[in-house]
DNA sequence: GTGAATGCAAACATTTTGCAGTAAG
DNA sequence: CTTACTGCAAAATGTTTGCATTCAC
């Protein structure tokens, strides 16, 4: 089951970001249409992560002449995956949560103990991402799964 | 669905982890039923991790006069979690995984490309750690889970 | 016009729940 | 003898699939 969502107001595609979705799918032959581009808005104009329920809730809410499914919006978050336009974050329990590539990369910190949740910046990170690629050759993707512990406060 | 199955020969609980995991039931009014046992020796008797559904089959297969169900499973190793003397890595789509608590802290490293993990030794991670406790008071559980990238190989 | 995209219903995989019966302490 | 535990069947959750229809290019 899902619990929060985004109620901001409706956000259209960059023109840049829509031009670049275009080129992509149309250089592997794939049709942009109006349902993916809904879908494309929901998942741009939410300021977090966002789980295909909440997808299909937004576009029904916000533009109720356009006809659109569950199935639809799961075919086309498993192809906007595919082609990194949208990063997929499938950590515990819960319907898997989805967010723009193009947001750059960022490392959540969530404690178990309260749910909350800090952002964490590059810097720490990019220490251990550059030990971990020095030492095994590895390239770290952390800015896709949030790193889980306890909270200051929780540990106490 | 499950993949590998681990089909090494059967262990008992070492007497130790017996005796404590025994005591730690007593202490919340629990009972250390035959089939927590064959459950707890399904996982502790596995190299790596092992899902419900492989826990389910390896005691059936090496109890068969043990009555054994999958809600049984589900239920004791929500338990077993609670408790903490069991891991659970929910990672990807698939089935949560399990493990001991007992196995002590290791994270792995796997290869989004070719699928392949690693172990990742303490040191890198334990500095990674250390440097989030003392900038943000954050205690992170990175053995929780496997950190996602591209090995050496995939990256080329 | 043709191949790709959609909606629907149904299947699927994993996990949880209600309830009546069983067994551990 | 009490309270926890179990099995069964059924439900809940999240996601995928088959097929006939519709639409973008």
């Amino acid at each position: 089951m899902c619990t929060s969502t985004f109620a901001g107001p409706w956000q259209h595609l960059e023109q840049g970001e829509r031009v670049h979705i275009f080129a992509a799918m149309h250089a592997r032959g794939l049709h942009l249409t109006a349902q993916r581009e809904a879908i494309l808005e929901a998942i741009f104009g939410c300021p977090g992560h966002i789980c295909a329920e909440h997808i299909l809730g937004a576009v029904l809410d916000r533009r109720p002449t356009l006809r659109m499914n569950k199935t639809t919006v799961y075919r086309a978050l498993n192809l906007l995956v595919d082609m990194r336009l949208v990063r997929e974050h499938r950590v515990g329990a819960g319907p898997a949560q989805y967010e723009p590539a193009s947001r750059g990369p960022h490392t959540h910190l969530i404690c178990r103990a309260c749910g909350q949740s800090w952002n964490l910046d590059g810097d720490v990170v990019q220490g251990f991402t550059a030990s971990l690629r020095a030492r095994d050759g590895f390239e770290a993707q952390l800015e896709s799964y949030p790193i889980f512990g306890l909270c200051s406060t929780c540990r106490g």
